[in-house]
RNA sequence: GUGAGUGUAGCUCAAUGGUAGAGCACUGGACUGUGGAUCCAGAUGUUGUGGGUUCGAUCCCCAUCACUCACCCCA
């Protein structure tokens, strides 16, 4: 019989990823803690249609990337691609915006997205984002971006770099985008087919296009700062100058484009390298027109989202590994297993992270079992230390020529020796 | 959706048109209450799957599946 196996693109996480996952995630909630950002938690399931009219019908994540599929009673449903959909609907639905003007929410869980995989990219991924409801000052756009950066730098990452752009306005994107096609169509000639085709569905993405010869066509393309209205400007200007402040600054980056369509103003990209042909770490920015589009009342709003997958993989390459708590290891002699147990519920209730083997076979072997899991000590209990009413305490790092290679104690010292032990 | 590469033991990888081997890991022993070093012994494979060529295929051919990487797109 064939064996079942994962779905593509999706993966088991073990134990020797998971203790970085666990690593990471306390810090990224104490990073969320300390700027005020409460956890927002929403279905990983949604109506197709909240996705649709957020992130847009014509994008690729919603036109071919979306697990979509009827429910019993034919509605269409979907699996998350992204957070803030979700996140957005819920402030609405619940009236978040009504009962309190300002709101700083975080998420973090799975999406799902039917690419083909890759490194750093994953059917189901995780991502981690925070969402600043209810101001459209541009001190709101530094936070977010400062917390995106505070992430990153709270778990000991510092090869990153972070790009801005601005994507405009309602009141003066359309000019510019008129001029940026007029523009394009004058130079086609020089285009990929692919930027051909981008030309009629979404000319601003011809900007980000990696082949040469339109990387050249964009780097002489018209840049939206110097069509953006002066508001807009003047709201770019800040948010640098509010960086700057920060010591964050940043690197303007005219032909950053977001994949979705609800964007603003603001925009930003957390980049970094080691992620194969993947660069951007995070990602986010101003989506001051999402939350009335969707039916809401009017609320200013700024975000961003981290890939966590990604982050995972810059930790393995950069970042020393975590440390786990001292593994404290009872050997017992055969026959003397019913003794152990007193004894580890006893370490345990005390804080200690202690095992024994379940298998109890030879005294050697359950030795063996200890160094394998990298015991820090190991109990020893025998016929001699249960008549005495003692346990041997073996140091599995000291030197085997060792005068404090193993001792014997008393039972009611037990945990104040192995405590002081640890101590140092 | 498109392209390329790779599928052999738990892991990393050899090998040859004549029914597969090493290292590591595992289990036991040398050491009847002591891990890490050494030595000895043991267990493990439908060579991804299906078909074709052949007296004979793990090897050659075709198909298929899976994985990896890249394109597209994105965190």
């Amino acid at each position: 019989m064939d064996p079942i196996r994962v779905i593509r693109g999706m993966r088991d996480l073990l134990p020797e990823q998971t203790r970085w996952w666990r690593w990471m995630e306390q810090r990224l909630d104490g990073v969320m803690d300390r700027y005020g950002y409460a956890e927002i938690r929403t279905p990983v399931l949604e109506h197709t249609g909240l996705f649709a009219r957020s992130i847009g019908q014509e994008t690729d994540i919603v036109a071919k990337e979306m697990y979509t599929f009827a429910d019993r009673d034919g509605s269409s449903l979907s699996l998350r691609p992204e957070g803030t959909a979700a996140v957005v609907r819920s402030f609405i639905e619940n009236n978040l915006g009504k009962k309190e003007p300002l709101h700083r929410l975080f998420y973090r869980g799975p999406m799902f997205r039917h690419e083909r995989p890759q490194k750093g990219r994953y059917r189901q991924f995780y991502q981690l984002g925070a969402e600043l409801f209810g101001s459209a000052h541009p001190s709101a756009d530094v936070e977010i971006i400062e917390v995106a950066v505070g992430c990153l730098q709270a778990i000991g990452l510092t090869d990153f770099s972070l790009e801005l752009n601005t994507q405009g306005c309602p009141v003066c994107r359309p000019g510019y985008r008129e001029q940026l096609t007029a523009y394009l169509r004058e130079h086609e000639r020089q285009l990929c087919t692919d930027c051909r085709r981008r030309l009629a569905s979404n000319p601003l993405r011809v900007l980000d296009c990696k082949q040469a010869a339109c990387t050249a066509v964009a780097e002489a393309a018209p840049h939206l700062l110097d069509h953006a209205c002066d508001d807009c400007r003047q709201q770019f200007d800040q948010v640098r100058a509010g960086l700057e402040k920060l010591g964050i600054g940043g690197r303007l980056n005219h032909r950053m484009v977001r994949g979705l369509d609800y964007y603003n103003r603001t925009t930003f990209e957390l980049l970094a390298a080691g992620l194969g042909a993947q660069n951007a770490v995070a990602g986010g920015g101003r989506y001051d027109g999402l939350v009335e589009s969707m039916g809401g009342i009017p609320t200013p709003a700024v975000g961003f989202a981290a890939g966590l997958d990604r982050i995972v993989l810059l930790l393995e390459q950069q970042v020393a590994e975590p440390e786990r708590p001292p593994l404290l290891f009872i050997a017992a002699q055969p026959g003397y297993w019913l003794e152990t147990l007193p004894l580890l519920q006893q370490l345990r209730q005390a804080g200690f992270t202690a095992v024994n083997d379940v298998r109890q076979g030879s005294f050697k072997s359950q030795l063996k079992r200890a160094d394998r899991l990298g015991a820090r000590l190991v109990l020893l209990l025998g016929q001699d230390e249960i008549e005495q009413g003692t346990v041997t305490i073996k140091d599995m790092q000291a030197p085997s020529d060792s005068e404090r290679k193993q001792w014997q104690v008393e039972r009611g010292g037990l945990l104040q020796e192995i405590g002081g032990f640890l101590e140092r």
